[in-house]
DNA sequence: TTATATTTTGCAGTTTTTTGCATTTTTAAC
DNA sequence: GTTAAAAATGCAAAAAACTGCAAAATATAA
């Protein structure tokens, strides 16, 4: 059995399984365990699996990944919150928005600042109980299963019952033209509340999500006082923003 | 099995329940408490989760309040929950209160009841989010940090504004003579409002709080419709409750 | 084809890691 | 305080990993 074709059959099975063991497949492939060592070792070095203790086991399925869970562009999204946490001062009242750029401000708000954040959603609203120097208020509602927001009527009846100083907003999709905009029809509904009730709105998108749009419309680019991407604010990519009455941050 | 998978079973366990027992788990992963005990020091090491007497909690309820100190008396609150289950018709209309008991309520709703939940509690929230056969709608107020559940003004009024069939509630302190009792004020308001807007009250309350009192009430004894303990209804420690109007459970 | 260089493989001995058990110490519940 | 459960510690057996080396397989070149 060529070398090849054999570390082929380990990652098939690590794909399969999730995992594999370094003795069970000697057996199978009927190498000595030592080579099927020397295989796993050569494949993490690739990056194709994890080789632990006794065996391999699938990338995705390390212990690692749980805590990140997988966020897509993390980086960027912390990047983006970090830029957005200069915007807070002591005594801020805030409306942190759903989705996992949000929940990366909120799980970065440093306890030298004082804060009252309202927030409809619940992953922002258990990062936020953590923190003692901030006041959470929590807007009630029929929950989303999908995004964990509130969402319909009694969201939007709350929403319009406050007033903050700064909410800090994500979009699905967010284009200089055709501004904010959502595949969801509810979604969009409560967008619009935070939106309204807000003196300033802060847009939190990463920068894939520029020049894309969908059939719901939350606002206009205009509704946006300032829009923070992990880009640097003279890049290109933002040019067609430039026309607009937006800070760049 | 391999020490990876393992831990990642522990830490998917956390996850979902935001607790685990050292016990519990190596019975059922068939390893020795010292191996699961090694894991846990390994995984809190590493900032996955956070070790505490007994097993381990999630990081997002490192708020050492009410969560860990109880991961004890599981047992007992995993029988009462399923003792509430039996309550529970298609198409109920319910409200669960906060707590670990209440939370193990909502963590057993099986999904064969399609039910309308209301809660104030962010765990319990999270939990029923998993289920497809529950609509859950968030009660909004300001968030208590160490019960994780909305209180204050703003809850009492929302709670004013909706009728449920059943009410779950848990408490601090039970007795037949003082009737439920709390430590905290607002909680106490709360209790107040959730008692008001239901048909029925359910008590969920483990033997150990029986008997006791404390300085705020949120309710006459006679207020609760039925009260879920994890003895036997005939138990004698029960007895002082029988001359009530209560249904014991 | 043959000779030579290179890679791969299996083996033996050593080191490291993991695990369970017994004992002591600590914790927390009462 | 007392007491029971859980945690920490030290230890030894078992499993796995690493090391160096020589034989085998493969590739390369004359």
């Amino acid at each position: 059995m060529l070398k090849e074709e054999r570390q082929q059959t380990i990652l098939s099975v690590v794909e399969l399984h999730n995992r594999i063991l370094i003795t069970d497949i000697a057996e199978t492939l009927d190498v000595s365990i030592d080579t099927i060592r020397r295989d796993i070792k050569e494949l993490d070095a690739e990056n194709k699996l994890k080789k632990v203790h006794g065996g391999a086991i699938s990338l995705g399925f390390t212990t690692d990944s749980v805590k990140n869970k997988n966020i897509y562009k993390q980086e960027q999204k912390t990047a983006i919150a970090e830029k957005a946490i200069t915007l807070l001062k002591d005594g801020s009242v805030i409306f942190v928005d759903g989705g996992t750029t949000c929940n990366e401000l909120a799980r970065l708000i440093p306890n030298a600042i004082e804060l009252t954040c309202f927030t409809h959603s619940i992953p922002v609203a258990m990062e936020l109980l953590t923190k003692s120097n901030v006041t959470v208020i929590l807007i009630g509602g029929q929950l989303s299963k999908e995004s964990q927001i509130s969402i319909g009527a009694n969201a939007i009846h709350n929403l319009s019952e406050i007033k903050v100083d700064y909410s800090f907003i994500g979009t699905g999709y967010v284009d200089s033209h055709y501004g904010l905009t959502e595949f969801d029809w509810d979604i969009v509904q409560v967008k619009k509340a935070i939106i309204k009730c807000s003196k300033k709105t802060v847009l939190l998108s990463i920068s894939e999500k520029l020049n894309s749009q969908h059939r719901y419309k939350s606002c206009d680019i205009n509704a946006i006082n300032t829009m923070i991407t992990e880009l640097a604010p003279e890049d290109p990519q933002l040019n067609s923003f430039r026309n607009h009455d937006i800070r760049i941050l």
